[in-house]
This record gives C-alpha cells, structure tokens and sequence, in this order.
DNA sequence: TTTCATTACTATACCATGAAATTAAAAATG
DNA sequence: CATTTTTAATTTCATGGTATAGTAATGAAA
C-alpha cells in the first residue's frame, strides 16, 4: 500500500504538507492541494489508520459489548448503534459476551488496548472495577453502581407498569411476570415493581414470577418456563414477560394447548423488535426506543471524547403497543 | 495507560526483553519472566494494539460487512462470525452497507486502511474493482466473478428444487417464488432455477415469480409484496419465499384473509433461522447452515493470513425442515 | 580458555502527527 | 527604492508504542 511518504514524493512536498492537508485545517496553496489530490488517485493512497491512531493516541472505533447478536433486542441495537457511529464517522468493534463476565472483563480490555473511543456495555456484569481505572468513556445501558458512568436506559418501572395498567384494565386478575434470564438484575426487578405497583394500585395481590434460564435465552427457546407457568399457576389471566420471543413462546404454548389468546389469557410483551408485529399473532407489548438509545449512547461517547460534558443518566420512556394479545 | 517501556523499567529489563517474552517463543529464563510477570501485574500493562499493528503490518481485525443487521439471517451470521473470530483470537468490525454499493465501497476502503486480516462480504455489489488491488484476503458469500477470491456459499439451486419437490409432493401444482430484493442477482436466481427444475420434471409449468423491494427487506415488512401475489395469481397453492420473514408475512397475510394454511396454500420459507419456529405457525423452511458457513469464512481469512492455501468456493448444502406451513 | 545461554544495547522500521523553525513572497514603512 | 514587518506555505525534527535484526556484553558451565 501507498503511504504518506509516497503520495508526498509523487506530489514533491513533504509528508508533512500531506498530513496537514488531510487533517488540520490550515492552508495549502491550491496548487500543492492540487498535485497532491492527483498523487493520492493515481496511488490509490489510503491512511494507515494504525499509524493514525498511534500518532493520536485514539481511534474511531467504538466498542460495544453485547450478550448476544441473535437475540432480536440486540440486533436491532447494534444496528442502530452502527449506524450512528458510522454517521460520526466511527467504526464498530462488535463483542458478544455470552453474559460470560470473565468474557467481558477480556473483551473490555481488549478495546482499551485498542484504544477505543469508549465502550457501550448492553449488559453490565456487576462488579466491573476495571472501569473505574481506564479512563476511555463509558456508556451503559443499565444503572451503573458507579455513578460516574454515562448511562441510557429506557423507565422499566414504567414499562412494567403500563403492561399492568393495560391487563388490569382488559380485566386480567391474576399476573404472572415471566422473567428473563437476568431476574436478579435491576431491569427485571424494576419491571417487576412496576408490574407490581399497577396490581397495588387495584387492591390486587402481588404479581407471580417464574425466572427463566440464561440456556432458554441463548437458545430463544422458553418452554420449559412457559410451561411452568400452567403448571404452577393454572389460574393466571395475564402474563407480561420480559421480551417478545418469550411472548411468542406463550401463545405458541396457548396454540397448542387450545388457551384462547386474548380470551382467556392475555399477554403483554417487551422490547416491540420487528418481530413483535412478525409472529403470527401480533404481539402487545412494551415499545422500547432502542434507535434513540443507540443514537444516545453514541451521542455521549463522541461528546465526552470532544471534551464536552455528557449527562450521568438519561433516561427514556417507553409505550404500550397494543396488537392482538390482549 | 502503562507502556512496554514503563513494564521494562519496573522489572529491571530492556523492552526487548519483554517485547520478546510477549511475542517470540525465544527463551527467557524464568526469573526474568517472573519479575516480568509481576511488573505488568502491578502496572495493569496491556499492549497497545495500535503500535502492535502498526510495527507489524496487520491487525487481528476481521472486518464483515452485511447490509444488515436487523435482518435475522444477517443477525444470526454475525452472531456466528464473532464467534468463530474470537474463537481465532480476532476481533469484529461490523459494517452494515444498507445494501449501498457505495457505502460497501467505502467500507471495504475503510478496513483497509484498518489493515485487516480479512474482510468477508455478506453481499456482493457487482463491480467492486477495488478487491484485486487490494491484498487483504477476501471471502464472500456470493459467486463472484473474480476467480481469485474464496467464496463460502451454499447450494440455493438444491434449496430451490427442494422447496419444489416438497411442495409438489404435496399436492402443489400452480408455485410461486416470492423473491427478495436481490432477485436479479444470482442467489435469487439460482433458487429460481432449482424451483423451476422441479416443477419442469414433475410437467408443470415455470412458477410465477414476485419481487420484493429493498424497502420492503429493511422494513421486514412484504405486505405488498404478498398481497401482489393472491391479486396477480389467485390459483396459486404452493409459495416460496426467499427468506423466513416473507414467508412469515403470507401465513399472515393468509390467516387475514381465511386462507387456511397448508390446506388450501402451503409455504416454504428459506433461512430456518430462529424465527422460523418462533412464528405462532412454524415455518416449512430450508434450513441454511450458517454456523458452518460462518466458521468456514473466518477459517478462510486465518489461513490465507497463515500463508496456507485456501479453497476458492466451498459449496455448503442445505436440508428442508417440515413444519407447519407445508 | 572456550562455549553457550541469556540479556543488553543500538538502530531502524512501521506511518502518521504536531510543534516549532524555516523559507519565500507580499505588504508596509521610512 | 531599500529595508523591515507580516503573512502564508512548507519543512525539519521529535514523538507515539511496539517489533526486530544485529552486535556486544555478561556470567556461568564445560
């Protein structure tokens, strides 16, 4: 390949006058501008970004950690936050963790060592000290222990509650809150508490709770816990469940086993990914303004790396779709 | 961050020392190696990529460009690809090209620049010259019309003519393929082809043929397109689609319209992705082996980098699933 | 004393960046 | 008109962190 000493010797200036021309602002006569475009061409001459990073002591990547690309959430994430970081100009370095904290952690410091310009962390294992040290910006989608950490999520709480609202208003009396693989994690717990709150509010008694299995979401396969459900709780009128694929895992169950959809069983989804109005059976279920987080998060990785102040938590608040399951 | 240098200092040793411990299997004694050990512990060292890179002319980048990533074949393609990366000890770069022959153009510059090891292209714009200039090791998931490059495809000709032969086994005599927005290209065709093969070994005449639009392909939405079909060919009782979500959207469309499935019309998708038994119907599909293709691509890019001789086109079948549909 | 393993030293390369210095040309001054 | 000042255009030089080749130095074992 063509390098900047090459397109300078062609052209009959110094490196120097070429790198200027690329990247400061300052003048070039014309002339030399001219004869250096031409040498660029007629070399088909293209940055060593390597050595433009090295130079910088930054890149235009931007990291991003993910527990799974297939998972329909996170697809569509990532695509949005690879268009946003291509309409900054930057590139995306894609990990998947597998929810592996171990993975994270080496993934995480992978990308320092590439000096990213920050890192976009989908799911924030816990204790992740790492962070705190390097001193690339951060953004997550999740409440960070570390209040220091840019954060964008959307209002679970509200999320959970609105799904309650809507049940409880279509007569469900009985809820049942299916949870993803991170039960344990705020999310679902704030989910949880919304959906809660709503039973609260109408003098019903608390929401029940199956957890499914990290297995079950890696695999996008939840009947074992969606039968679980009927065995457990034969008496439920409403289910919220903590993404879509579950949701279709319910009616595929109610299909099967002749449950009338929304009849006798009501189901609230979450996460409103294309695939929600894709399943045979539309899905209600929880919009989530996943192309505004991306472009958020994105947003704050370029400002921080500009120097400019980036605001600790933004949060975003989500709708009800209503479809066909309820 | 801490460099070699600072590593070196605390363990009283040169940077070649340590640079050598790092990267070349030249002995060091154990002492040395611990007190190196030790020193990069304690400084937190991880090696700057950049430097790496730029002092060894390559990266350990796989850049994938996919029109993209929303789309679940594509998703489930680059789920399979960072993993058979990392599983190298490479990292993903994600580019999504909108299917703009511009924008892949500019990627695939993009990663050069980047020094890639490899660049596998999901899609493969007709004219890009660029390539053979270029000495990254390419592959592609498509026939290209340059011999030189590796090519990891699967056999869409068996696909079609398996749809076929299902279908008419089923009592189908008047086929439609409903094409995606690459109909002129040759996977589309070459579907077509194996679709039309059977019909003409069974006396039946060619199928109908409706192309869908890219807007269509990123919206996830063929209502249109579908609808197109029952208008233009009401007589139709056996639909071929070119991807799962289109099929998904005729058994939509279908229970919308009281057309039993697969009594009165029978369906087969293309893909078996996920979402293909996920939909509240399951999908009669052909199933595509992207785990495998994913591997074989990223094995490609490793070997070409190895030095070792890589095989141009590596044909990969494909099986029918039965579900529902048919 | 010779031999060998290990480490140090030195220099150079990778390619681009950026601060400071230089040159050349244009403008202002007496 | 000669001289100084200003400005624009370009060059020189040092720098970033690592890799690597070649040579010298050290110390211990043979």
């Amino acid at each position: 390949m063509a390098t900047l000493k090459d397109v300078a010797q062609r052209a009959g200036v110094t490196v120097t006058t070429v790198s200027r021309m690329l990247n400061s602002r300052v003048r070039v006569s014309p002339e030399t501008q001219a004869r250096i475009q031409a040498a660029m061409q007629e070399l088909g001459y293209y940055p060593n970004e390597m050595a433009r990073s090295l130079a910088r002591k930054n890149s235009s990547f931007i990291g991003l950690i993910v527990p799974s690309a297939q998972n329909y959430f996170f697809a569509e994430l990532i695509h949005h936050i690879e268009a946003a970081s291509e309409s900054h100009g930057c590139k995306l370095l894609l990990c998947v963790s597998n929810q592996d904290a171990q993975k994270e952690q080496e993934y995480y410091q992978m990308l320092i060592g590439n000096k990213v310009m920050g890192v976009i962390m989908a799911n924030y294992g816990q204790n992740f000290e790492a962070i705190s040290r390097s001193k690339a910006p951060m953004v997550v989608f999740e409440r960070p222990d570390n209040q220091q950490i840019p954060c964008a999520m959307t209002d679970d709480f509200q999320g959970g509650h609105l799904a309650g609202e809507h049940m409880i208003g279509k007569g469900c009396r009985h809820l049942l809150y299916l949870s993803g693989n991170a039960a344990k994690n705020n999310i679902s717990k704030r989910r949880f508490d919304g959906l809660a709150a709503a039973c609260a509010e109408h003098g019903l008694t608390q929401p029940a709770l199956i957890e499914a299995t990290w297995d079950e979401f890696v695999a996008m396969n939840y009947d074992a816990s969606v039968s679980r459900i009927f065995q457990e709780y034969p008496n439920v009128d409403g289910v919220f469940t903590s993404n879509d694929i579950m949701a279709a895992g319910v009616v595929q169950y109610c299909r099967r086993h002749h449950i009338s959809i929304p009849k006798k069983l009501k189901v609230v989804g979450y996460d409103d990914t294309s695939f929600a109005a894709l399943c045979a059976m539309p899905l209600t279920t929880i919009h989530q303004p996943i192309e505004e987080l991306a472009r958020h998060a994105v947003e704050c990785i370029i400002r921080r790396a500009n120097g400019d102040a980036v605001p600790t938590t933004a949060l975003f608040p989500v709708r009800l779709v209503e479809r066909e399951t309820t």
